[in-house]
DNA sequence: GCAAGGTC
């Protein structure tokens, strides 16, 4: 009888596509009990040495099998003081809804030589694999353990990588396990504490979770920073002085250099001289060509980024319409933090299936007749999923409205990564008057190119500067001194909070969007459109406590974001921190400990640790120890210094003054 | 009733 091996990927589509590549096509379908979406897939392969003809059974998970969990007499909230969950004894479990899936792997290892794993090549995925090899090990304690390396599944990549297993890499299953751990620790018993001890103060405080986890306080701390920015900001008083000057009926404007000045007295005494030199001359004359680049590769965050720009969905709408589409099969796996495309990848097959749409089909053809470039290479590659692609074509009418727009959204981005850039040409105009310059810019497109399928960005002719030659002198029409005062800064829009999020490491593509909503459920901020009233996710009152202070929405209406250019009405969503939102962080903060736990540093700081021990510089023990020891001190610090969090909101949930 | 990370 033929030797045996079991395969198990992280996902089912991967398993399928995997089978398939493998088999040529020829295999057989199982189901499994207990489990719609899991299906065993059996063929024959033939392997290197030492296995090689072999009777495959390919399966899969769905993402983590297990769960870290209190032992169970520490899981009731008032079994212990939660000081005592940094070092209570843990135990990792099969969650409940996938018990049959690692039953069937138990079931399949049993008869079988060796066990590939095949989840995504990342840490986390790397941790899955050894939760999955914990089952196999249960049906077959000598099975032999080898994984899969792959980044994609194209054909040839996936045959190279059954080809040549290489073994699960302990460290990052380490690295991963020990997150699992602090995580568990540290949310509950900051979680315990903070609810159990706010609830004395009654009121609204008495019945809700006022949870704190490593990624949702620095999320909420995000919002709270810019919120005070506002609020505190003082506006300041400016002044410039424009000149401009008519030429063959065009009126031109010229910009300052100094563009402008806080001292009026300075300005104007800069004005007088430019007005007593009466003439200008042209100092610099300048043509040039420019062009505006074509997009990267689309990642994960910034499908978040722009869809809540563009097409007016929060990041989580975003993500789910896209899992939709996904498992639809018309777009690629939508997470991913990869933008460049792998050089064998056949781009130009993905093109043709899009030329039988309406409204991009013809671009595509100029695309394959000549207009195609090879996509631009950004800097992030997570080893493990290509940039966000159209897989297949479908019809906008089979698609519901949501669907369609991120759908043409993800096509129309990928056809112009696979563009020319647009190309203009840019005139400079110096002029110096007195001793000050004065500049105008004008722009003249040229060559569209992929802008013409991409209308989520503006890029247009100005109006034409007159002719000017180089050294003449004129005598401007008009100078004026213009007058103005800085602008605050609006509150946190979702794109902004996702590029903080992103820069500081919180979270991870996949669960940017859930630490977003997690901070909206738990009522520490609501989101309002710009310039409206205020929204809250689900159920309450946003602005929670009796008498808590209301904000009015500030003049930060139409400044400081992005004014979206793309299809989609409405307006952006911004951010604002509840009162109890506002208390937590102002809380922490008062209390003094040297990173506080409403900063992003201490999870940069995890996330570093992690990377050591992914490199070998760094045990898991140590770093484990670490943390928990760090922690424990902000823990008993704060247990010290309660009273300034309770401080902190009664006077801002119960607008009580100290 | 707590977290964050996978994925459906």
């Amino acid at each position: 009888m033929a030797r045996k091996i079991l395969c198990v990927a992280e996902k089912p589509s991967i398993a399928k596509s995997v089978a398939q590549h493998l088999s040529g096509g020829q295999f057989n379908t199982h189901s499994i009990r207990g489990n719609t979406f899991i299906k065993n897939y059996e063929f024959d392969f033939n392997f290197n040495p030492p296995w090689g003809q072999c009777s495959v059974t390919m399966t899969s998970v769905i993402g983590h099998l297990t769960s870290l969990e209190f032992n169970e007499q520490y899981r009731k909230w008032h079994s212990c003081s939660p000081v005592r969950l940094f070092d209570a004894p843990v135990e990792t479990e099969v969650d409940k809804d996938k018990k049959a899936i690692a039953d069937n792997i138990t079931a399949q290892a049993r008869y079988a030589k060796a066990l590939f794993i095949w989840t995504d090549c990342d840490r986390e995925g790397e941790h899955i694999g050894a939760e999955v090899r914990q089952s196999a090990y249960k049906g077959n304690g000598t099975i032999e353990v080898k994984r899969a390396q792959f980044s994609n599944t194209e054909r040839a990549h996936v045959i190279r990588a059954a080809h040549n297993p290489i073994n699960l890499d302990e460290r990052q299953v380490n690295a991963v396990s020990a997150r699992i751990e602090l995580d568990l620790r540290l949310g509950a018993a900051f979680t315990r504490f903070q609810t159990l001890t706010l609830r004395t103060l009654g009121g609204d405080l008495e019945d809700r979770v006022i949870s704190y986890g490593s990624c949702q306080f620095p999320t909420l701390g995000f919002v709270v920073d810019r919120y005070f920015r506002v609020k505190q900001f003082v506006p300041e008083n400016f002044w410039s002085i424009k000149v401009m000057h008519k030429r063959d009926d065009v009126e031109v404007t010229f910009s300052w250099r100094r563009h402008r000045l806080f001292d009026r007295a300075s300005v104007v005494i800069l004005f007088e001289r430019c007005l007593t030199a009466r003439i200008a001359k042209v100092i610099k004359l300048q043509k040039k060509p420019t062009s505006k680049w074509r997009p990267l590769p689309l990642t994960t965050v910034e499908l978040q980024k722009l869809g809540s720009m563009f097409l007016r969905m929060d990041s989580q709408r975003v993500m789910k319409v896209a899992e939709d589409l996904y498992n639809k099969g018309w777009i690629s796996y939508p997470r991913t933090e990869t933008d460049s495309f792998d050089k064998g990848m056949d781009l130009k097959k993905l093109i043709e299936k899009q030329e039988q749409d309406q409204a991009w089909g013809g671009y595509a053809t100029s695309l394959l007749r000549g207009g195609f470039r090879q996509p631009r290479s950004g800097r992030h590659n997570d080893q493990a999923h290509p940039p966000i692609h159209p897989v297949n074509f479908v019809a906008s009418g089979s698609l519901s409205g949501d669907e369609r727009r991120v759908y043409e959204f993800v096509v129309r981005r990928f056809l112009a990564c696979c563009s020319e850039d647009a190309k203009g040409e840019s005139t400079t105009v110096e002029i110096e008057c007195g001793d000050e310059i004065f500049f105008a810019n004008g722009l003249l497109v040229l060559e569209r190119n992929y802008l013409e399928v991409y209308p989520y960005e503006k890029w247009n002719s100005s109006q034409p500067l007159p002719r000017f030659s180089l050294h003449e002198t004129f005598e401007p029409t008009e100078a004026n001194i213009t007058e103005g005062e800085t602008s605050p800064p609006g509150y946190l829009t979702e794109p902004e909070l996702i590029s903080l999020m992103d820069a500081n490491g919180i979270g991870t593509d996949a669960t940017m969007a859930e630490h977003i909503a997690k901070i909206k459920e738990r009522e520490y901020v609501m989101t309002q459109p710009r310039g409206g009233g205020a929204q809250t996710n689900g159920n309450g009152n946003g602005n929670s406590g009796r008498g808590g202070r209301r904000e009015r929405s500030g003049r930060g209406g139409a400044q400081g974001g992005n004014n979206a250019t793309g299809s989609g009405g409405g307006s952006v969503q911004q951010f604002i921190p509840t009162t109890l939102g506002v208390a937590l962080i102002e809380g922490y903060n008062g209390i003094g400990l040297e990173t506080s736990l409403g900063k992003p540093f201490l999870r940069k700081e995890m996330e570093i640790k992690m990377k050591q021990i992914c490199a070998g510089t760094k045990s898991r023990n140590d770093f484990v120890n670490e943390t928990i020891e760090q922690y424990t001190e902000l823990f008993v610090r704060t247990q010290q210094q309660v009273d300034v969090l309770k401080a902190a909101c009664r006077k801002y949930v119960f607008g009580e003054q100290p």
